[in-house]
DNA sequence: CAGATAATAAAACGAACGTTCAATTAATTC
DNA sequence: GAATTAATTGAACGTTCGTTTTATTATCTG
């Protein structure tokens, strides 16, 4: 056989990411074979080639797309004006709700760093550390203003990071908390955190 | 050849365990062949087996070394008596102090569970569940004695626990801040994170 | 409806994988 | 110093891997 019926090469592309999410994020991308992630999309393993020139390619094209959704999501909720504590509250309500939405994928980007080129490696963490850069401004603009104790604005970027990137490691919504109380007992905590005056 | 001059087996083991732990935190588990393992040791690939029935073995006894390790730490550690602020403080202290000791074998503790099978798996989580459960007596404590707001015991518990050992994805000793800089500025942060009264 | 193009199947490539087995040598024991 | 045990080598097993090539069929274009 050859081309099949009603087959279209959007759907397919389209399947073969779904499916090297929902695999790579379960058993990891070097546990992953380009046969199983064919079976999955239920085509055979020549048929992938046509869309990702290789395995890493495909890696690399999922987590680009994740990194450039998160600092496009920012680039949107980002408020136009307000102060440290407004702007910190936005930023880590919207960085829990997009990891919260994509599980996967922040899976995937957090998991499988290594598995890139020294180069795709690079991009992504370029990516990565422009998106942490705007979480440290709004914590020294904070700080300056006198709103937060910050002992140090890059250790506390990195805690606040690693602290609200965490949720997605135990929480599954719909169980004893909902993704609303979840945000509102993180924003909580990370007012105090960096010892905010006024939030 | 066969026996080599010299050979002795615990000194082997150490070696393979050693190598295996470097590799594997740099390569992922996956990633890391038997014959690059061997390689690194210095021996061929089928010395390892006399040590290590198989690959997933040698990854499940570094995992529960680790963990072992762990709890027996905090055991040490514990204040024999002391409030929650008390407990707190030293519970974050001993956990930074021993992932930045032993960053590798964190490494792979935090990234290889799902190559575990299932038996395993779930012994390793025990483990972590029971030194997660002694954070949460902390907390709860500290909640019920009025010294700390607590919005909810389990969802704080995971917060600290993924900011304090997110302290070893960035920071490298003998750069721009000291481990005692570095672990004093967490417990700050952690102590404002529950908002302790006397901290 | 003919020709071009898009989408896939089927089969195969060499390389690498985890693991096993028999042979061999070093160190230890009696 | 012979017998036993410990440690390792060298070669090989069948399997799976990512990828390529070629042929074949479906859909689109004029």
């Amino acid at each position: 056989m050859a081309r099949t019926a009603g087959s279209d090469g959007e759907r397919t592309q389209a399947a073969i990411r779904d499916a090297a999410v929902n695999l790579i994020a379960r058993y990891g991308y070097e546990a992953v074979s380009m046969r199983q992630l064919a079976a999955e999309v239920g085509v055979q393993p020549a048929a992938l080639y046509r869309y990702f020139p290789t395995k890493e390619d495909l890696l690399y094209e999922l987590m680009t797309a994740h990194m450039n959704a998160l600092v496009a999501s920012w680039e949107t909720a980002r408020p136009a004006s307000g102060n440290a504590t407004a702007l910190l509250a936005a930023f880590v309500r919207n960085h829990i709700d997009f990891h919260v939405e994509r599980r996967q994928t922040t899976h995937v980007n957090n998991m499988e760093l290594r598995s890139l080129s020294r180069d795709r490696l690079s991009t992504i963490l370029r990516l990565r550390a422009g998106y942490e850069k705007e979480l440290r401004q709004i914590l020294r603009q904070g700080a300056d203003a006198g709103l937060f104790t910050v002992e140090d604005v890059t250790l506390t970027a990195m805690a606040i990071i690693q602290m609200v990137t965490g949720v997605i490691v135990w929480f599954r919504p719909d169980e004893r908390l909902s993704v609303a109380e979840v945000t509102d007992t993180y924003h909580k905590m990370t007012m105090r955190l960096v010892g905010a005056r006024n939030a």
